[in-house]
Formats: C-alpha cells, structure tokens, sequence
DNA sequence: TTATAATTGTGACCAGGTCACAAGTTCGTG
DNA sequence: CACGAACTTGTGACCTGGTCACAATTATAA
C-alpha cells in the first residue's frame, strides 16, 4: 500500500468521527472503501472505541451539561449576594460562549451574567428587566475571568434602579444602568 | 398483585427514567424488584424504547443543539437579512428559555436574539456591540413566537447605528437602539 | 523475487436487547 | 372454596454492532 495511505486514512478517520461520531464500522468501511477490519485495526490503533461508547459517551456529557444549565437561573457564578443591596458573580469566558472567528466573547454572555446578578438583586420572588442602559468598553477575550459587580442605587416601591459594572481585572469591559420590577404575586 | 401496583410501576417508571434515561432492563428489575420481562412488558406499554435508542437520542438532540449553538452566531431563525439594511429573525419561546417560576422568558435570551441581529447587519466579518439601550415593554410567555426586526438607522464609516424592534403579534415587546462597529482585519 | 507491512476474512463470543409464546402467580368475586 | 381474568415470569430464537484471536491474502519496497 501507498507509504502513507494508512496514516492518511487513519488522520482523516480521527478527524470524521471527531466530528461526527454516529458511524458504523461498515458504514465506515464503506465510505473509506475499505474492508470492515481494517477500520477496527484503524479504531483499536488511535484508541476510538466502539460506536455504542462513542454515543454513550456524547449522551452522557451532553446530558450533564444540558442539566446544569437548566438550573442556571444565573449566568456566572456568585460569590456575594446582598439581596437589595450588593451582589458580585464570575464568569470564565470559555469555546462556546466565543464568536468562532475572532475569538472575542458574544455580547449576549456578558449582558446575561450582568442581567441575571441584576434580577438576582430584587428582594422578590421574581424580577422583570425593564430598560437598560450599557457599554461595552472593550471586547473581552477567550479565557478572561470577567467580575460583575451590582449595587442597588435606588429602589421606589417595586422599581428598582440597579447599577452592574463588569470587570476584567481591574479594567472596566462593561457597564450598565438597569432598572427593573419587583412581582410578588 | 395490588389493585394499582401494576400502574404505580409504571408512572415510577416512566418519570424515572424519562429523568434518568441510562437503565437497563437488568437494572431496573432489580429496583422494582421485579423481573425483566415485567420490565420489558412496561416499557412496551409506555412505548419507552431501549437503552441503548434512549442514549442515542440523547446523544443525537444533544449533539444537533450543540452544533446549532456553535454555529448560533444568531440566535433565532433568520427571516431576512439585507447587509447594512433591514433583518428580521423569528425566535420561539421554549422550555428552557424561561425562568422556572414565572414560564416568562428571560430577559438576556431577548437581548440575545436582538443583539446577534443587530450584529448580523453590519457589513464585516464580524462586528461588536458599543453600546445599548433598550427597553423591556412586557414580558414574554412561554410559547410565544417572538419576531425582531432591524434597522440600520445610520452609519459613520465602521460605526453603525442599529434599531430593533421586538414583537409577539402586533404588539412590541423590547425596543432598543444599538451602537455596533465593523472590525475588518 | 522475496521479506515485510498492510489488509481481509473467519469463527467464537458478548451485551442488551426484540418477539412470540407458554407457564405460573395473585386476586376479586360468585 | 373455586375459578377465570389480569398480571408476572421464563424460555428460546434472533438481531445489531461490536470484541478478540488467528489465518490467509495482497501490496510494496528493496
């Protein structure tokens, strides 16, 4: 065979079922026009395991993933809460929250962390954004740790008027002025 | 048996592994502490196939919503997208958009939609958010169609002056103006 | 041409089922 | 108490998508 066909077959065969996990062997087999063997040599060779693990495997982390995100009323995670006065959450900016060509977080992740520690701060079973008002001072990058932090500056009734400044060390990315609605039904 | 065992199993079954959908028959025999064949008469009257299809259709939804969030640059479905122009993008209100207690959505998966709009009407590669206002005019319920629409209101060289406008039916929703600019490395 | 590497085929076995059917158990009621 | 209906259990044949070990075949480079 070619000096390089294997290894070739095996590169690519790594990368498809990277990215496409859900083959067969023979549909494999088939595709590299090869025999059903050779792609279990291939398989047992770069240490891929069988499809039935390979969808386990998917399934599961997928699973817990979906299931903590369910949970995430808030964006971030708190590390003080004030109700009615002062609250402060971390978000670590990782791959998925990342537009895929530059490398820069989505607007939306910041503005959700700054959102949710914001209705967070309402003493009230549930908050209602009304406006808000924001800058995005700079762009922030993969792998930064951003500190949102909201203070209480007013509050009449059921209105509350929350100011978030959001923090990349000690340099300001974002900063908002929120005001929202207490429902105590 | 007892006048209700037989249909108590089931419900406890069904919720069981409708949370927990990685049991096999052999297990779940023995927490009812019942045969398999009980437990495969079960769920071929509750038309729950076997684990294995359960794993793969986790492993499928998780992976099709994964890849759609990857690509999710927009959140919501385009309707209509003249660069630099006018968009309109449609987003149904879901499960997993709203906050548990109230079924409204939450406020950021709005601004996500209107934001990712704004930021698909730049002429550019890619472009970031400056600065927000908008205003929340209502909440919005779960199952509600939620369409945005976009308007380039200005434009300054790389600086764009974005207007959108959100609506369940008739009715405006959120309202907000963007400052976005174009980056072109 | 021949040694070596790569590929292919074969047969036995496994998990976690399906399906059809027979046999055993439990229960309420006459 | 007996009996029929509902429920439960067991059995055997078969399926998919593999595993593993080993033999046979087919390139290919020297």
């Amino acid at each position: 065979m070619g000096h390089n066909s294997k290894d070739e077959r095996r590169k690519i065969l790594e990368q498809e079922l990277s990215q496409h996990p859900f083959f067969t062997d023979d549909e494999l087999a088939a595709r590299f026009k090869v025999s059903v063997s050779t792609i279990r040599l291939d398989r047992g060779a770069l240490g891929i395991p069988e499809l039935r693990e390979r969808t386990k495997a998917v399934a599961q982390e997928a699973y817990s993933t979906l299931k903590s995100l369910d949970d995430q009323e808030l964006i971030g995670e708190l590390r003080e809460l004030v109700i009615g006065e002062r609250a402060c959450s971390e978000l670590m900016i990782n791959e998925s929250m990342v537009l895929a060509k530059a490398r820069v977080a989505r607007g939306h992740y910041l503005f959700a962390q700054a959102n949710s520690l914001a209705v967070a701060l309402v003493d009230s079973p549930m908050a209602l954004t009304g406006s808000v008002e924001l800058k995005f001072i700079r762009p922030v990058q993969l792998g930064e740790l951003v500190v949102a932090v909201g203070k209480v500056i007013k509050r009449k009734k059921n209105k509350y008027w929350v100011q978030v400044s959001v923090r990349v060390g000690t340099e300001e990315v974002l900063r908002g002025d929120w005001v929202l609605f207490a429902i105590n039904r």
